[in-house]
DNA sequence: TGATTTATTGATATCAGATGTCAAAAAAGC
DNA sequence: GCTTTTTTGACATCTGATATCAATAAATCA
């Protein structure tokens, strides 16, 4: 095994945050039969480490060394687990996340480009009032809400 | 606030819908500086012909006789100026309709792909509350609602 | 009306994001 | 260790969409 891996990292200092994920999403895919590789964990690894939504290229870029097919596949494997979510700007460019749990929505920022959960919200109550009396049974949902976070706004 | 639907509907001669709605989208390209020609017509016209959310790839098979490129950019201005609209499915793919006027949002049918709108709900007091609960300052959004209609739904 | 100006078209090349192919490499299991 | 099966990575391919650019057609104006 090359001493290159992340499993496992030193146990002198604690780990960071973005190793314990990694081992998270990696426990959790092995429990589903899936391997524990070399080059997935990076791509969870940069996953992990970015500040905001990403782009399949993002990942890319800052893995030179991994395979772009790689890439792409372990994405997708992550959106298929549930692991990582999609997210559409206003400007309907695609982006990806880790999901943190269960339904949420996100809240863009239009000036900083963070984005943030809203999971403790009444929306789909109304949703469902609306659509029903509308005789539309609903079944699910895709929002985006897009403005300014609170320190883009007090500025 | 009702009635929806299709502009200028009767005059003496009862044009078909879909020549009327091209002529009122020529009209309002026109005013915009954009000219009248045959070739956007026929875009317009396939768009408008089209009975549930498409793609620019159905409006190409529709009209083989215009450049495919023409097509997209049509499709495109069509966007820009807000005469169409785009829709996102479930599985994330991405299709246009029509835009019927003002915000709304669509419902789209599992079974029958249709897509209808819900202009007269209260969504977005619920959302902006939400948002403002949260210290974010909401701008816009974006919703579509998946499940059954009304038809798909009795059987 | 016809000349002039400018937007638009369409054939083609190109791009970007993403996926399929398949031999070689590596992980899990024995 | 050895075997089996997944995974990888280089590459080709695909799809939706855009850029180029000479030729064309619409709007404007004399």
């Amino acid at each position: 095994m090359s001493s290159l891996t992340l499993k496992h990292a030193g146990h002198h200092h604690p780990k960071p945050r973005s190793a314990a994920i990694v081992d998270d999403i990696v426990a959790h895919l092995s429990s589903m039969g899936y391997r524990d590789t070399e080059p997935r964990r990076l791509v969870i690894g940069a996953a992990a480490a970015q500040s905001r939504p990403f782009t399949a290229e993002d990942l890319c870029a800052a893995l030179p060394c991994v395979g772009r097919a790689t890439v792409f596949r372990g994405l997708r494997l992550l959106v298929e687990t549930n692991q990582v979510c999609r997210v559409l700007l206003e400007d309907r460019e695609l982006r990806y996340q880790l999901s943190h749990q269960g339904h949420h929505h996100h809240m863009l920022c239009a000036v900083c480009g963070a984005s943030a959960d809203l999971s403790d919200c009444d929306v789909e109550e109304t949703l469902r009032a609306s659509a029903t009396a509308a005789g539309f049974q609903m079944s699910g949902h895709w929002l985006e809400i897009y403005g300014r976070c609170a320190s883009c706004a007090a500025t």
